[in-house]
DNA sequence: GTCTATATCTGGATAGAC
DNA sequence: GTCTATCCAGATATAGAC
């Protein structure tokens, strides 16, 4: 948590939340304990690296009902009897792959660092924050974005409250830029909605900023700048 | 076409495109016509309007893929011999929303009257009909953008570029507004693809907008506003 | 034009050998 | 801890009566 938000670049992100690698693994397989069979971390971690990412692979180009466990069984090269070492079942799966996500974003939300900073700051430090986690995590944002309906109730509930909690953090933001006379107070709700949306594009819409040949950095600068806008922020 | 676009509001855009009703499921028979056993237009027309109703209905809650046959025989009430004299498969009946879908907004695009305005009011009536549109064939458009994964290879490419058209016929209109002077000439591409998102949530965050109580005019009328903004237009 | 009955197959899940 | 073999529910699709 050191060098974060002090230089809001992603390989500060990188290191200091480090959402990839084994620490990663080890937090499905924490998160994922009782689910699985399987006790042993340093047999599982490997497994489990291959049936996520080979489930993203397969679930992310054909949707994750049509993908089935003989699929993954051949992508992963491990046996369907194998495969249900690892989860409790095809539905598991997916709520598993949803938990981890949410539970993650959630740490990541709650960083008192950025909570502490000033309105603009503050506003940068969770726009340039969500775009390199949507960036690290895409296959898993991806999957929970359009694989949402096939949750159970509860999840499908837990990710929208999610997202409205997401929309309030940066509504939160803009009240306290308002309050030190930096931003006007109009449609601050939609604003914000449209804030998260523009974040999400990131992940949702790869082909357009592939197409485009649109960089991270430009478009976290281009979402922070269009949001000051939009707030009629005057800069000094 | 007569009091489009003279008139914005959703009332003068039913009346001139009528894009429900018999009319659309006319265009659905006409548009699938080869694919059906059926050849009287007098009896498919009501079997028709069941079976996308229905198909909306199952899919849009637990998606196409988890959706069965059975499921929906059961919710229209025709046998499953009976739906397949209407549809040569399952993977045609999603293949036909999407195309009906694709030909109804290249229609609508295609209006010589929008193209004719002034850059503001041109901006205004693609913004306004496009979120009445989403708004009246909503269904149609939610099942779209999440099924999109289950398509064809030919139907994705279609679909992504029928999106990109979309974006180049408002950063036309952008284009239009700064030669003319009115707005600034500044990352016009990705402010285009943000206002295509933004009228993208209508129908994708439905429960988000009825949370926040928000009219289809209000969000009309932000989306306009905040596109304005955006290009820096200084109204008269 | 619509139904019932049925052929055929796929996919999730498990038992039990190794 | 992993694999093979197998069970069986449920799905698409069609044949043929009415």
């Amino acid at each position: 948590m050191s060098s974060w938000p002090e230089n809001i670049n992603i390989q500060a992100f990188r290191e200091t939340w480090v959402l990839e690698g084994e620490p990663l693994w080890a937090r499905v397989f924490d998160t994922h304990r009782e689910k699985m069979q399987i006790k042993n971390p340093q047999i599982a971690l490997g497994n489990l690296e291959k049936i996520f990412t080979c489930t993203f692979k397969l679930a992310n180009s054909k949707g994750f009902q049509a993908m089935s466990l003989r699929d993954l069984s051949r992508e992963t090269g491990i046996s369907m009897g194998g495969l249900y070492a690892y989860i409790g079942s095809k539905d598991d799966l997916a709520a598993a792959i949803e938990e981890v996500l949410r539970k993650t974003i959630d740490d990541v939300m709650s960083d008192q660092a950025v909570i502490s900073l000033s309105p603009v700051h503050r506003l940068k430090a969770i726009i340039y924050g969500d775009i390199f986690m949507n960036e690290i995590m895409h296959p898993w944002y991806y999957f929970c974005y359009l694989e949402a309906k096939g949750l159970s109730r509860e999840q499908r509930e837990a990710a929208m409250a999610m997202e409205l909690k997401f929309d309030e953090r940066i509504l939160d933001t803009f009240k306290a830029g308002v309050e030190a006379g930096l931003f006007e107070d109009d449609r601050l709700e939609l604003l914000a909605a449209n804030t998260t949306s523009m974040l999400q594009q990131w992940y949702l819409k790869r082909w357009k900023f592939a197409h485009a040949q649109t960089s991270i950095e430009d478009y976290a600068a281009f979402v922070f700048d269009i949001t000051l806008r939009n707030l009629q922020y005057k800069s000094a």
